[in-house]
This record gives C-alpha cells, structure tokens and sequence, in this order.
RNA sequence: GUCUCGGUAGCUCAAUUGGAUAGAGUGUCGGCCUCCGGAGCCGAAGGUUGUGGGUUCGAAUCCCGCCCGGGACACCA
C-alpha cells in the first residue's frame, strides 16, 4: 500500500496532529477510496473555542455517500478510538467534528520534550537533496534593498530545511561575468583615481561603475530625447483628437489606456531628461561625456574582450574579483548568512557552448533572426540560448547551473529565491529543462515582491538612488541603539555596558529588519518603514527577543540557571488556562516548520512565534513563577519557561535571527 | 495587445490553499503595576473582502465579465 505523505508522521511520536489523524485512519477505513485526503482535513483549529483540532471531512464525505454530515460525522465518532488523547469529540454546525486534546496529555507529551534541544520535532523521514539558489548580486555594483528579500528569505528556507533534517547546499549565483564587468574595466582604464583606488578598491569600483553608467545613459538619453518628445507630442495629439471624437462604447477605455501610455511617455521622458541634465550641471561630468561619445558600446567591447579570453582584460577581471568578493562577504557577514557554493556565472562559461550544442542536437534549439532560441510549449516568446552576436545568455548560464547541480550535486530540488518579476523566465527556464532531459527534478520559483516605499513605489532614496544594503543595516541599528539607550537608562541600576549594548543594538536591528521582511507572506510587495520594524509595540521581531529577555529575567531574579532543571524529572502541571494554552503552544512547532516548507512560506513560522510569544506573555501575566502556590507548580513553571526560551531561541533562528538575555 | 501578481478595518498585513461569526498588529477610546522586565496584559469601536454574475452544503479563496494598481513580454542579467 502506497502511504501519502501524511503517514511520515508516524516516526513523529510526539506530532499531536499526526497522531490524531493516525486514530482517524482506521475509523474512516472503507467510508471513501481516498482516506488520505480526509485525513488531510484534520486540522488545528481555526478558533480556539472550537477546541484545538477540527476535522472538516464530514460535509464532502457525507455528498460522496449521500448521507447527511452530522450522520457520517457521528459514525466516524462512534468508531474513533481516540479517549486516551482527547476528550468526547464534538459535532458543530454543519458537521464539524471538534476535537480537544485532554490536558494531562498535554502536560505529558511536555514533559517528554522539556529537555529536547527540537522541541520533539522529528527529522523528516524521506530527506531530499536541495539546493537553494539566492542573494545572487551583481559583484561590480554595491548591494541595495532589492537584494535584501531574497537573501533573508534564502537563508531562513536553507536553515529550516536543514532543521527538518534535508540536505541543502545554498549557492550564491553572482552575477561575475555580465555587462557591468565591462563597464568597470573601462572606468578602470579612463577615470580610476589613483589614490581614490589605493584607498578603497571597493569604493572606487564602485565609482566607476556609477560613473560609466551615468555616462551611457546620457548618451542614450540625448538620443532618444527627441524621439521621445515626438512620441510624447504624438500621443498628446491622439489623445486629444480622441477626445473630440465622438462618444461610443469603447471610447472611455481606449481613452484611459491612452492616458496611461500618455502618462508612461511622460515620466520616461522625464527619467531621461533628468538624466541629462545631472551631467550637463557637472562641468566635469560634461566634459568627460563629450570625451567619451560611445562609451556604452566601447564597454561593451571590454565585456566582449573578456569573454573572449583578452589577456589584459582577464588580468583585470582577477584583480577585481577578490575586491568585490570581499566587499560583499562583509555584508554577508554582517547579516550573519553564509553560503556552501558561491559559483557565479563565470564559473560556468566553460560549459556554455556544450549546453548549446546538446540543445542543437536534441533538436530543441532552432534560429530565430539570428539568434538560437528554445521555444517551450505556451511560451510565444523565445527563450533565446545565444545571442546574434554569438554571445550566450543568462538563459544559457542558468541551464549549465541545473545540469551541473543535477549532475555534481546531485540535486532533487532546486529552489530559487528571486524577485517574482523574472517568473517568465523561469517558466520557460524549467520548460526547457525538462525538454532537455532534467524532468527528474523538481525546479521551484520562489518569489517574492518588490521593497516599497512609504510612498507605494519601489524604495528609493530622496534623490532617486536605490538605497545600499549596508546604510539601510547602519540605519536600523543606530535606531535599535537609541532604543537600547534609552531603555537601560531608565532602570535605576542599568544592566548593559556600553559594549553590551551596541552588542543587543545589533542583535535588535538586524533581527527588526529580516522580521519585517519575513513576515510578510512573500509574494506581497511589502513596505520597508523603520519605524514600523522597529516600534517597541506590537508584532516585531523585538517582541519575541522581549518575551525571551524576560524569561532570563525570571531565572536571573531567583537565582536559578535554565541548565540546573535538566538533571530532574519534568512534571509539567497545567492548572490554568494561559499555562494550556502555552503547553499547546509549544506542541504545535513541528506544525508550523512542516507548514512553511510546503510552500516555502517562512511567514508562517513568524506567525507561530508571534503566536508563542503572546501566549508566553500572558502566562507571565497572569502565572507568577516566584509565588507560585507550591515548589512543584513553581518548578513546572520554570521547566515551562525555560522550554519557552529555547522555543522562541531555536524559532527565531530558523529566521535567521537572534536573541540577548537582556535587551 | 498578451501574460502575470495584486485590490481585505483609517494604516501595514494575515486568513494553514473551499470551511464555522473574515483575523492580527498599529492607530483611537477605556481598563490593569504594594507582585518575576508595562518593549507587557485585558476590553471596545472599526468590514457589502474593488465590482457584477456563476459553480455548491459552504467562496476573500475556484470560473466568467468589468473597474483600478504593480510587473513582465527578442538578443541586459
């Protein structure tokens, strides 16, 4: 008999929701030809006055027998073996069957999982081998915002699935071998400042590549400008005559796209202008534009020059490498992310015409105005492997990366972390792929949306620039600092050094920031506010640090150490219902992990601690440990919160954030 | 024009993929420190889920039409 996917929870002794539906399983047998999807609508409940789980199969099963829901549900019941879990299940409304899990249950699966670094949560019973692609900058430039959602969201997937027990390589794919290379190397040879570059390599590449850029864009700019204006003009005109023109049906939608196509020319118009005049308001910058009439294509030659294998260019390309490698390890270092591989496109040229040649010979790649394409089903566009100019694609690069991860790494799935904007591409990426013999693998877009502005638009600066991840980090961090200040200056006696607390500064900062991002669900735009990130109220990161901070202060106040409970048995008492509801709480964890990997949604393990640290907050409230009504109730207490702690600890984590035991 | 993602409380976002009376945070108003950290806890108000139809026991979710917004659509990656 084949076992779907919910049976792995049998090795999952301590996972409530399997082990309810594994009692479901015999009490269902023979009611339908496809148990597995009623046992999948058992769930935790949606309410806490339904109880803690609710099966919800009652109303379909009872249409495919044609009996009432009530009926079939009070059949299940009378069948159910389950009184050693729950207490008597319910029927409501419709039919859904309520199931309350007996509270000394509870306390004893607790007890069980006390001491468990895991928090009882098993390892998976079938480990895949996944690679995760993310963060993948383009090394020539700074890093900025765009790049933040991927990178943190790629590393929380990468920590979780390696927490669930798979094998996971991450792979920084960087962008070492495009345009911008060439750009560089040009800046390099016409405009490098000499001691600007002996200084800060870095820095002054990253000048230069501004630099270059600035300069083609104008020369682009004053090209286009006229033809710009006339479309302008043009589409004024039409919209105009429009207007004037008779009333019918389709008038009022021609007229708004028109306003929009009007509105677009304008802004384009207005980009390029601007453009323009940022160089023409620099004598320097003028100068240095009229010197360089065809820098964009001259560039261009440079990135030709190294593809091709120019000893001069190739000698450049080494020298910067190490520069710009360094200058992005030390965000990722300062984020706390590391990767396994950090194989860029470079790495891959080598295998680039092998993996047009096999698309030649498979008959998959045919040419389309001079350029080799692939044409997968449902895709009109081209998915084009080689350029006119005989140069290959990103496209090309990213079939070399599947065959080798398949081939080298030995990949079953491969995860990438990229902006939902290149979803086409990937589309016709993975289409193509599996025309090309890579069907075995599973190969997942996981994208995400755009970093906003308060204003609703992509986040920018006040000029207009893209705004450098490390500001944005510096930025958030001062904040937390100000926070951190002035909390530990209102206690009377202040626990934190100066050191310590630009230490928690950090730790509050930077977790402000990746909690912001992940706990939006991904595929959302989201809106990047400091303020927000960083209020000391509500659902923040800092939220849950606080909940941890005061579970150390607990143990700090009676002078116990966490470690000092695990020599003894944990009896778990569960007298009230904030201390049930905290236990339950903490049961629910491998849920929440299973719940985020089957979409790769991390904004549902934010939820669950945000879940953990509220109902943390209220035992805390209403449950005193240092008066508790006796040395059992108390040292129950003390296992619960010290559970709690490594709860939200190893929960944030996986975030890829972390906690201090005083903030 | 084609494709794609979205429109949910004043604001920022959820809704376990078709389940019960659509939930959080924030903001507003009102309670709670002789007691372990008040960065907290409790309560109230706040909704025609853009809109009109359809599918069914049941729709924010699926299908069709329309209205708004973001994005992508041939040699940048």
């Amino acid at each position: 008999m084949f076992f779907p996917r919910v049976f792995v929870g049998w090795r999952d002794f301590m996972n409530l929701l399997s082990e309810i539906k594994g009692r479901f399983l015999p009490a269902l047998a023979g009611l339908s030809g496809d148990v597995a999807a009623l046992l999948d609508m058992i769930r935790p409940a949606q309410d806490a006055k339904f109880g803690d789980f609710q099966a919800n199969f009652a109303m379909p099963l009872a249409k495919q027998l044609g009996r009432s829901p009530r009926d079939v549900a009070t059949e299940v019941i009378g069948r159910l073996q389950i009184a050693d879990l729950c207490e008597v299940p319910e029927i409501a409304g419709p039919g859904f069957i309520n199931l309350r899990v007996r509270t000394d249950v509870l306390a004893a699966r607790l007890s069980q999982i006390a001491f468990d670094d895991r928090l009882g949560v098993a390892t998976v019973a079938q480990p895949r081998n996944v690679v995760v692609d993310f963060s993948s900058p383009n090394v020539a430039k700074p890093m900025h915002v765009g790049h933040l959602r991927s990178t943190v969201i790629g590393d929380s997937i990468c920590r979780t699935l390696r927490f669930a027990g798979h094998s996971v390589t991450s792979d920084n794919h960087i962008g070492d071998w495009g345009t911008q290379f060439g750009m560089i190397i040009y800046g390099y040879r016409h405009f490098r400042d000499e001691s600007s570059w002996q200084a800060s390599a870095v820095g002054e590449l990253a000048r230069l590549y501004k630099l270059v850029n600035q300069l083609s864009d104008y020369h682009a700019s004053v090209a286009l400008l006229p033809a710009m204006q006339q479309n302008l003009e043009d589409s004024r005109q039409k919209l105009k005559q429009l207007q004037d023109g008779p009333d019918d049906e389709r008038k009022k939608k021609l007229l708004a796209t028109m306003r929009k196509g009007f509105a677009a020319a304008e802004s384009e118009l207005q980009a390029a202008q601007e453009k323009v005049d940022r160089i023409r308001q620099s004598p320097a910058l003028l100068a240095a534009a009229e010197a360089h009439p065809d820098i964009a294509r001259r560039a261009r030659e440079e990135t030709a020059k190294l593809h091709a294998g120019d000893a001069e260019n190739t000698a450049l390309w080494n020298q910067f490498m190490p520069v710009c490698l360094a200058a992005l390890q030390q965000i990722y270092t300062r984020l706390k992310i590391g990767f396994d591989l950090t194989l860029g496109e470079s790495w891959f040229n080598p295998f680039l015409a092998g993996v047009v040649e096999s698309l030649q010979q498979q008959g998959l790649a045919t040419l389309s105005e001079g350029a080799l394409c692939v044409f997968p089903e449902g895709s009109t566009a081209p998915f084009i492997v080689r350029k006119t100019d005989g140069a290959y694609t990103y496209a090309t690069t990213d079939l070399a990366t599947i065959r080798y991860r398949r081939d080298q790494l030995a990949a079953q799935e491969v995860l990438y972390v990229v902006d939902s904007r290149q979803s086409e591409h990937f589309q016709q990426l993975f289409a193509t792929a599996r025309l090309w013999g890579c069907g075995d693998m599973t190969l997942k877009h996981v994208s995400f949306g755009t970093v906003m502005g308060s204003d609703g638009r992509p986040y920018k600066t006040r000029a207009g620039d893209t705004v450098g991840l490390e500001s944005l980090l510096d930025e958030a961090i001062l904040r937390a600092r100000r926070i951190v200040d002035e909390n530990d200056d209102r206690r009377e006696q202040p626990l934190l050094s100066a050191e310590e607390r630009g230490r928690v500064a950090e730790i509050v900062g930077l977790g402000a920031v990746k909690y912001a991002d992940l706990h939006h669900s991904r595929d959302s735009d989201y809106v990047f506010d400091y303020d927000k990130m960083l209020a000391t109220t509500g659902d923040t990161a800092t939220y849950m640090q606080y909940a941890y901070a005061r579970v150390c202060g607990i143990f700090r106040r009676l002078q116990i150490s966490r470690e000092s409970l695990r020599g003894q048995a944990a009896a778990i008492e569960l007298g009230t219902p904030e201390e049930r509801r905290l236990a339950l709480q903490l049961l629910m964890f491998g849920y929440a992990i299973e719940s985020v990997l089957s979409d790769y949604r991390p904004h549902l393990l934010t939820q669950w601690l945000f879940e953990t640290a509220n109902a943390f907050s209220q035992f805390f409230d209403k449950c005193s440990v240092q008066n508790a009504e006796s040395e059992s109730l108390k040292r129950s207490r003390l296992v619960l919160c010290d559970l709690m702690a490594r709860a939200i600890r190893t929960g944030l984590s996986l975030l890829g954030i972390e906690v201090a035991e005083v903030l």
